[in-house]
DNA sequence: CGGATGGTTCGGCCGCGGCCGAACTGTCGC
DNA sequence: GCGACAGTTCGGCCGCGGCCGAACCATCCG
């Protein structure tokens, strides 16, 4: 099983809680530096300096020094597919046990960022509306971007044209851990995700994945996707299993 | 970071050698039985009974009792896209360590199953002939069969309707750890593998993933689809970074 | 019934690896 | 130069968890 070696390794380093922090940290898209990660998983700064070193040399994380900081980031779209592809295992394989929410998961459930795009309730949505508009369609593993879809981005100051020579997949559909639905990932994914950041709707805070849409945004996603987002504001009962 | 625990549960469970040799069998597609999966890991069997309801109990394997045998298969596809997604990272990372080869890793990397389809140097092959004869097309994550593709597949005696209600994945590109290339998974995946094993164009042994071409199905492959596998008789030398 | 086979549970051993604090390196600003 | 801050390295502690053999349970067979 000459593969398997690499495997365990890969999976080991995933696998202890402190990293795993990091890495879902991370997954939030924006370089965080040592000791902003030390803090987050609740270790000391040598501590997490170490896990970080085995991070970078098992080429999970990518590091660039900026002035006395380093900043870490997910390396490359591989390692982020492969961290929601164990999220999303992790989702389905809790039985039934209680799990108590907090004010905080919640926000993560309503919009957070997946490493470089929007997923949540506000993610599914997105992909929903983009999907009855036709302007993508999305199959459960892959996309494509229609005509009409094509025009829609064009107008959204979206850019559909990656870089040539780019290995980056286009448009792919991301199963969400709290949704249990898609949401819209890719080279695609991203570009909403950054164009609605420019916009101003979306505005993302340092120190969790939560994000928040403005007043601007409520309006802006209504008027361009006919999103409404007011049902959120009422709290409902949520059915869970 | 309500899901991070989860995931670490998850990851920690492949982090560990037995256990993701265990796994790295069961992605063969087919069940095995405790003692099997014990010898496999060279473990004791009472190790394994351990490391098997740990996973059985993570919902990352299902077991099915048969007389006095108990059988061990991948829960989910979605277990199974995890450790393919693994193993895809696993794969990017290696530096320029060193690596013998063996015969058996040749074996594997000229054909083995992948949970239930076909991978390898054949793998790849039959996707690259299957997408220049335009009978699918393969985005670098999606897949998707032509009208064309349609004919032969019920020509070659495929079923392409999964039972309705079915959440299996249609047709989709799975990273090859060793090729770096894609081949077909996913429903159409599988039914090319049914298919050829029913043919007897393609035998499985019990004890390895590697997957043996008959004379018939060497003869088959190249009329239904051009797939000329005589350039694997002479040992190449291959370009290794 | 007894013996063989497949599998699990239990108790105890042992080592890997995560953790910390202290010391050290390096960079910045005064 | 100095002190402050960011980060790494080192040494030592400690506990989690993988490992085994032995005992135990269950099923099948003659």
């Amino acid at each position: 099983m000459v593969a398997a070696a690499n495997m365990v390794e890969i999976a080991a380093l995933v696998g202890d809680t402190a990293r795993a922090t990091m890495l879902a940290a991370l997954m939030g898209g924006q370089a965080l530096t040592s000791s902003e990660l030390a803090s987050l998983a609740h270790v000391s700064r040598s501590t997490a300096s170490g896990h970080l070193s085995k991070l970078v040399s098992a080429r999970l994380l990518a590091v660039t020094q900026k002035r006395r900081n380093r900043y870490y980031r997910i390396a490359s779209p591989l390692v982020a597919k492969m961290l929601e592809s164990i999220k999303a295992v992790a989702a389905i394989e809790t039985p039934a046990r209680y799990w108590p929410r907090s004010a905080q998961d919640d926000a993560l459930r309503f919009a957070r960022t997946c490493y470089d795009h929007v997923a949540g309730k506000l993610g599914v949505a997105i992909a929903d509306a983009l999907v009855t508009a036709r302007f993508i369609v999305l199959t459960e593993e892959g996309g494509e971007v229609t005509k009409a879809g094509a025009r829609f981005f064009t107008r959204f100051g979206a850019e559909l044209n990656p870089q040539s020579g780019s290995r980056r997949i286009f448009c792919r559909a991301c199963l969400d851990w709290s949704e249990r639905r898609y949401h819209v990932a890719g080279f695609v994914g991203a570009e909403i995700w950054r164009r609605c950041l420019e916009l101003g709707w979306l505005t993302r805070r340092r120190d969790t994945r939560a994000v928040r849409v403005t007043p601007a945004g409520r309006r802006g996603l209504r008027d361009t996707l006919g999103i409404d987002l007011d049902f959120e504001e009422r709290p409902r009962l949520h059915a869970r299993r």
